[in-house]
DNA sequence: CTTTGTTTTCAATCATTTTTGAAATATCAA
DNA sequence: TTGATATTTCAAAAATGATTGAAAACAAAG
């Protein structure tokens, strides 16, 4: 396998994992691509190597800058603009998971802390059982909530650091 | 709010939420459903409850026992079969983890692995950085690779533990 | 201003995924 | 066996999601 093989199939392979965590596939090349690129890529170079239209880059682009997963670089002397991803993979790992808290955990606990406070009849095992569930499910993520605020502020060490101290028990 | 309002409101709220992890969302309209339920449900019930049709109740529900979260069982003295899911919210991420770990993180460390040992000019800084990339991305992949094991085969309250433990920092 | 190069938008199109529903298959009881 | 009930399969249809491309908006330079 070459080089430039190898680049594809990663590319590829990034793309395809994506799609399985409901991210858009070229949103996943196109940040597969910027994160072995070792220069900033302009929407020009991106429209030639993942074969997609100039609205399709746009569009994506977009996505990665608000999941603060790439920049927009101005060259000096230059018009247009060039992108720049992130290239540590702990801090990619710490901005993805920042992002779908926000978009997901945070407003699940919302859901189910309205759906812990139905009205109905308080002996009936029916309304027991859901309100339990809603309670026992409202802990967990509450749990994962605090547990990925840690994460957030924690070193890369964080995760090996803990694996580890899980190794010894 | 009325019980069955909440209930009807939980069954959307999840399967949007499995929509965005790139879960069908009906199957985790299904297995909110189950989840909530106190009996184990039979196919009609399923049909009638979610308004979708038999086939695509089969083929859900089949997914869901793949996975783990879904088992069948059969009532005394009834040819239906009914089907009842894990109540217990730490088994269910566990189970989760444990078949997300075996079908995308483990295949890409396979992935990474081959994309590390590519023929070329290895002077060349572009060689140099790819196989850095790679290198880098693949060791963070091991890392959470061995910590989900030790998630998996840990006891409710690693979670719990484990934030405690952070505060304590 | 006006020209030129660049980015953005978005309705229409295309591609993929999901769902249906009826036929085929399986299972059980009489 | 046979008939009755239940499950599974899968091709076709429907729904959803992604992509295009050309026009509009924008921005810098002359």
């Amino acid at each position: 396998m070459t080089l430039d093989e190898a680049k594809a199939k990663f590319i590829q392979t990034w793309g395809g994992l994506g799609a399985q965590w409901g991210i858009n596939k070229t949103m996943a090349q196109l940040h597969a691509l910027l994160f072995i690129a070792s220069e900033p890529l302009s929407t020009e170079d991106i429209m030639d190597t993942l074969q997609i239209s100039r609205g399709n880059v746009n569009m994506n682009v977009r996505e990665l800058i608000d999941w603060g997963l790439v920049q927009r670089v101005n060259k000096t002397g230059e018009r247009k603009d060039y992108y720049n991803a992130e290239k540590d993979v702990w801090k990619i790992a710490k901005l993805i998971v920042r992002e779908r808290k926000k978009r997901e955990l945070e407003p699940i606990i919302g859901v189910l802390d309205d759906l812990g406070k139905i009205e109905g009849d308080k002996e009936s095992s029916d309304y027991i059982a859901f309100i339990d569930s809603m309670s026992r499910l409202k802990n967990f993520s509450e749990t994962l909530n605090n547990s990925v605020d840690k994460m957030i502020k924690a070193d890369e060490n964080w995760l090996t650091g803990f694996f580890i101290s899980m190794l010894k028990k």
